[in-house]
DNA sequence: GAATAAACCGTAGCGTGCTACGCTTTTTGG
DNA sequence: CCAAAAAGCGTAGCACGCTACGGTTTATTC
């Protein structure tokens, strides 16, 4: 019925994204950008928006939108970077700290779910599966920036 | 670094739609449109928008956007059901036809290139373990409509 | 030093997912 | 038979992905 792997990727992507929906509800924030609060606060240079990009693999407008939001509900706010004016460094505000511990709990949590009746020798399997899998797809999105010689084209 | 099943999986089911997209983006059809005319194409009846709803666990906005688009785009055409005015029959016109074996080819390609160095037994386990990470997460999200009993809660 | 290239960011426009609400039709219950 | 519930679909409005384009600042190159 439903064979294909990529049906059961795109319905376990499903759950986990809603699972994390519904686990930062409460705080007033979206799966997505709860995931850009976890990165920002586990960092200690304030990172710009380039540095999301690479990190989470996702386009400019993409992150520009997710921060834009945050920034609208004070979770964070932008500071210009004297060094380099096309910069806005990202700092985060007292109210991006507050959801910290709840994010990464949240995160945990999600990922002790989907594998909680796998032994560890299975969680192992599921990992390398999975990292194979994306490599046999030609790795990382990334928008082939800084691509050097991933191409071999047939 | 990327340790998270959660990250692994967005990034997998980034390369399967965007795999699927540029194999489909000859014929003028998205990765999700292509993936309903599949579905269309390996039924006998005619389907309502509730059937695609429940195939592939999508909300009916959802499903009727990309109805509407199809419909735009000339691969399928709704008829009224005469039995229930509520339906909707959605009919494949030749267009749609025309995509078919394409379609099914891609999906086919993608799953083994996803897989492609698996053994057949590594095979085996991925798919298994995809299915009870799917169960453990709470099953298919389904907007638990028509959920019997699948709720231990807890 | 001025012109070109590169880097960073913004906006416009689209597709695809959702929830919430409402409308029409069918089914159900009295 | 008529009212209420349920089923099917539609629209509005939002979040979040993308590409394509443009604007400002910095770096490079002559």
């Amino acid at each position: 019925m439903n064979k294909h792997y990529g049906h059961r990727i795109r319905i376990l992507h499903w759950c986990t994204d809603q699972a994390m929906t519904n686990a930062l509800a409460s705080m007033d924030l979206t799966a997505a950008q709860g995931h850009i609060m976890g990165y920002l606060a586990h960092r200690d240079t304030a990172p710009c928006s380039r540095d999301i990009e690479e990190a989470f693999h996702l386009s400019h407008p993409t992150v520009s939108g997710l921060l834009s939001r945050l920034e609208k509900k004070g979770f964070i706010e932008f500071r210009p970077d004297p060094r380099d004016r096309r910069c806005k460094r990202i700092n985060i505000l007292e109210r991006g700290h507050q959801c910290n511990a709840l994010m990464h709990q949240t995160i945990r949590e999600n990922e002790e779910k989907m594998v909680r009746d796998f032994t560890e020798e299975e969680r192992e399997v599921f990992s390398s599966l999975l990292d194979r899998a994306i490599a046999n797809m030609g790795g990382s999105p990334c928008h082939r920036k800084h691509k050097e010689e991933t191409e071999a084209n047939d």
